[in-house]
DNA sequence: GCGAGCTGTCATGGC
DNA sequence: GCGCCATGACAGCTC
């Protein structure tokens, strides 16, 4: 039978191991793990350099394993730690407890928090994330020592997780959704990850399929159809997160076809992790081309392949959000969509744990950056981040929907320019009024590279560019609204940024013709007036050449009238007789009074003509 | 401070 | 009826 790890089994079993040798626990006596790594304990022990000298199985014979939250204070363990020189610094509860064990020597600790098995049996993941992990919010908009104090208060008693049946696979289910889903306090994902990348050698090797829980098989089942073949070792070097790791499907070779990789919904989950591998970290590994067709993917489709037990944090979180679980799943679908992808901190550093995706009770969201994930809701206002930034956790809620604006740096790769210090987007940045300058002053955005409108979509999350709205034909705009659950306010604001896009475009080219039309008529007068110029020029040629020709005409006349002479050889009177030129070139001396009266008995014809 | 120019937006009408 | 486009008018911003 082939042996697969589970995802959680890994590196982080070892580094348990070492751990807790360094604190003189016995794993076997000290600390109760899950049935499914007990085929591991064997071969992880002699990975351990200090193994402990009585370390055998950990597990019990019993089907399920129990074990009480890991509760220490973090924060004032971190100095502790840190000034004693341990170069594992801890970032979650088994990290500061383990390091507060090295740290004081004192093992009896662990033994507090570890394996008080019948009275801290773990129940109902939803229970056990509140009891283990307390509001996550108020986790998340604690500063360290409200962090440290609700560890404490966490660690106390009360804590203790209900059963909800004890059944092995329930429990082991139970465990990952309440200790390493939820809020900050409890195991994060990204440690989880560290902890499977962290022996990326050894995390090949596996456990039996029938250890796999069956909670986990019937994730595996659900999503059969969508996720064949997918590489373990693979999903782990891609620093997979739970996510993925709950929908491998453990009768299968593990294998991931690259070229299926447009058809798994849950590829993009991959692509959207933080990197817990510091060799893995450098982004261009961590952002796969971006696949067209997961844009194609309805929303059926995605809800089809995704687990139920997901999504029931995605729900919520839209619940929280007032947007459609679609669009909390396209965060982690699309890498356009702005999730920190590159987020490749530093396994030891602090931040990191600030980049861990964790789903909170029932939201789904990122450690120390569900403003990223806000933000990245929308494709609007994107930005590359710089390596070095990263996103303070800031108090925000998810419920509030407040955003800090201080992590304007969203992960975005789109033509949209953001800085930090952008205005936080409250209730009356949503209500913008129509004459938007005139609100300008509400915004006071440093950041004039992002127009009103992007700011605007940026504030409400919009999931497309100003640019994709604006120029999206009809169709694909009408469809596209259809495809994506958009709250009311949100598609108006893209139908007003649709319009207003369209107006802007259509005021510049109206301007620009008439700009134009201004210029041609300016040509036009130009051109006229040279016209007028050279027509008065002619004008005078031609008056000229008419003097001429009256001037010859004249001289001609009187030339004629001086060689004419009568019948009795006498000159003509010029003033007496007139020259007549006759069709046929034939010229005739008519006296002048046969001339006018002529003239006189043809004009009253001609204006009778006229007026006929 | 004032005015010109530019730009975004709205309202309106035509297609 | 809807959407797009064109355009006048208005207001804000910059120089």
């Amino acid at each position: 039978m082939k042996l697969l790890k589970p995802w959680w089994a890994g590196g982080g079993l070892l580094q348990l191991t070492i751990l807790l040798s360094l604190v003189g626990l016995r794993v076997d006596q000290d600390l109760c793990l899950p049935p499914p790594a007990a085929a591991l304990w064997e071969e992880l022990l002699p990975l351990c350099p200090t193994r402990p000298a009585s370390a055998s199985s950990p597990f019990s014979a019993s089907e399920g394993w129990e074990r009480t939250p890991l509760l220490p204070a973090k924060g004032r363990l971190l100095h502790e730690v840190r000034a004693l020189g341990v170069p594992f610094i801890p970032r979650t509860r088994v990290d500061a407890w383990l390091v507060h064990s090295v740290a004081t020597g004192n093992a009896d600790g662990a033994h507090g928090l570890l394996g008080t098995a019948a009275s801290s049996t773990v129940g109902d993941g939803g229970q056990s994330a509140s009891a283990g992990g307390g509001d996550p919010r108020a986790a998340h908009s604690s500063p360290l020592a409200a962090e440290e104090e609700e560890e404490e208060k966490a660690a106390e008693p009360t804590a203790q997780v209900p059963d909800a049946g004890g059944c092995g696979s329930q429990t082991f289910s139970v465990y990952i959704q309440s200790h390493l889903h939820w809020s900050d306090t409890a195991f994060s994902l990204e440690d989880l990850f560290q902890l499977l990348s962290s022996q990326p050698e050894h995390s090949l090797e596996g456990i039996s399929v029938e250890d796999i829980p069956p909670f986990l098989s019937s994730v595996c089942e659900s999503v059969n159809s969508s996720a064949q073949n997918i590489n373990l070792s693979q999903a782990i070097s891609h620093d997979v997160n739970l996510h993925e790791a709950m929908l491998l499907y453990p009768n299968n070779t593990f294998r991931r076809d690259p070229s299926a990789r447009s058809s798994q919904a849950q590829e993009p989950f991959l692509q959207l992790n933080s990197h817990t591998n510091p060799e893995q970290a450098t982004p261009a590994m961590s952002l796969p081309p971006f696949d067209n067709q997961m844009r194609n993917l309805t929303s059926q489709d995605l809800l089809y392949d995704l687990d139920s037990n997901i999504f029931d944090g995605i729900n919520l979180m839209s619940l929280a959000t007032g947007f459609s679980p679609l669009e909390v799943s396209q965060l982690f679908e699309e890498p356009d969509s702005g999730l920190p992808l590159n987020s490749s901190y530093n396994s030891t550093s602090l931040t990191n744990s600030n980049s861990s995706y964790r789903i909170y009770d029932g939201t789904v969201g990122y450690h120390s950056d569900l403003q990223s994930l806000c933000h990245d809701l929308g494709a609007v206002g994107g930005c590359y981040p710089e390596p070095h930034k990263h996103c303070h956790m800031d108090h925000r809620t998810i419920a509030g929907f407040h955003v800090s604006l201080e992590c304007q740096q969203v992960f975005h790769d789109h033509t949209y320019h953001l800085q930090s210090g952008a205005s936080e987007p409250t209730s009356e940045s949503f209500a913008w009024s129509g004459k938007s300058q005139k609100t300008s002053g509400c915004l006071d955005n440093p950041d004039r590279n992002l127009s009103r409108d992007e700011q605007r979509a940026k504030a409400l999350h919009i999931p497309f560019s100003v640019d994709e709205i604006v120029r999206m034909p009809v169709d694909s705009f009408n469809s596209m609204l259809s495809r994506h659950y958009l709250t009311d306010l949100q598609v108006s604001l893209i139908r007003d940024i649709r319009r207003r896009g369209k107006n802007k475009v259509a005021a510049q080219n109206c301007r620009k013709r008439k700009l134009d039309i201004i210029l041609n008529l300016e040509d036009d007068i130009c051109n006229l007036q040279a016209k007028k110029e050279a027509l008065k020029n002619e004008q005078t040629q031609c008056s000229k050449a008419i003097d001429i020709m009256r001037q010859k005409l004249h001289g001609l006349h009187h030339d004629v009238f001086n060689r004419l002479r009568d019948d009795q050889g006498r000159p003509v009177n010029p003033s007496q007789y007139a020259l007549q030129y006759s069709h046929d070139g034939t010229v005739l001396i008519v006296p002048k009074e046969l001339v006018s009266s002529g003239h006189k008995k043809e004009a009253p014809k001609g204006k009778r003509e006229r007026r006929n």
